[in-house]
DNA sequence: ATAAAATGTTACACTTTCCGTAACAATTAA
DNA sequence: TTAATTGTTACGGAAAGTGTAACATTTTAT
């Protein structure tokens, strides 16, 4: 799956979950109301686990349910929890010669100059809430830290 | 080709026409120098020439050769030149029902919000300039607008 | 004129990656 | 005990990427 659809599913399974918490929803249910396939979001939802972002319960009446403020969950961080490529990444022709040679140095440069970019990229996906996506896609959130089980 | 790589490999070969300027390199010289297929640098090479940062000439003693100054060639603009898609592309899922329902919407907002971060990166691309790169590889630019065959 | 060399473009087979689905062990609650 | 759910792996078809070849067209040298 690419990274922006990566992301953008991410996304909508956290409105989602922000939507309906705190009731625990199924890799199905989610999948009803966002499209797409449940294995595949249970894919993604284990890592958004790992990350602290959702948390999962098995067994009857089990799923997925927000664990954070969707004012404190940033693009940035979704994005982190998904994909291990960089937003902007750079794809090198690999050097057949010694480690030293001009295309060895010529892809060094560009990692750097690419990582420069990459920085700007994630400041500004930083600067977005999942709250503010939810505002303007006018999605009430009903998360309430309180109703957040413990571990 | 990966957008990346095409930039990569567009950006070596500008550096090896500056540097080799003002004779005319062929496509095959050029992937001797800096590797790669000479059929698909061709490729690319057809785009700089679209977009005036090289022109052609064929026949014996044909090739490419650089029309515009290292200082004044700039990332973004090579960038565009051998690449549709946008720098960080938002692939979404396609809405399967009309054109105003919920997927519909969410893919509207997040395109909108994918090229705020598209701005930012092509700010930061226009900075980079052809010149910057060949000093940083401490390559010399034999460039000279006055050795520029006229159209 | 002729031949040689180069671009510009298309086509193709091969490889790699993507994607939806299925499968199943492990876990949990009723 | 049973049913439902996660977490993970595997797989086959589809799609995309990759390197090479082919060839009409253009241009220059002889």
């Amino acid at each position: 799956m690419s990274a922006s659809k990566k992301l953008s599913t991410s996304v909508k399974a956290i409105c989602y979950l922000a939507e309906s918490f705190p009731n625990p929803k199924s890799s199905k249910d989610i999948s009803d109301n966002i499209g797409g396939n449940a294995s595949k979001l249970r894919q993604l939802l284990s890592m958004l686990a790992k990350n602290g972002i959702v948390s999962s319960s098995q067994g009857i009446n089990g799923g997925f349910i927000l664990t954070k403020h969707p004012g404190k969950i940033h693009l940035q961080e979704v994005y982190c929890s998904v994909e291990d490529r960089k937003a902007f990444h750079l794809d090198v022709n690999h050097s057949h010669g010694d480690s030293k040679d001009r295309t060895s140095i010529f892809n060094d440069y560009f990692l750097d100059l690419f990582a420069d970019v990459q920085v700007e990229i994630e400041d500004k996906m930083r600067l977005i809430s999942l709250q503010s996506i939810m505002n303007n896609l006018k999605i009430k959130s009903k998360y309430n830290d309180r109703l957040v089980p413990k571990e």
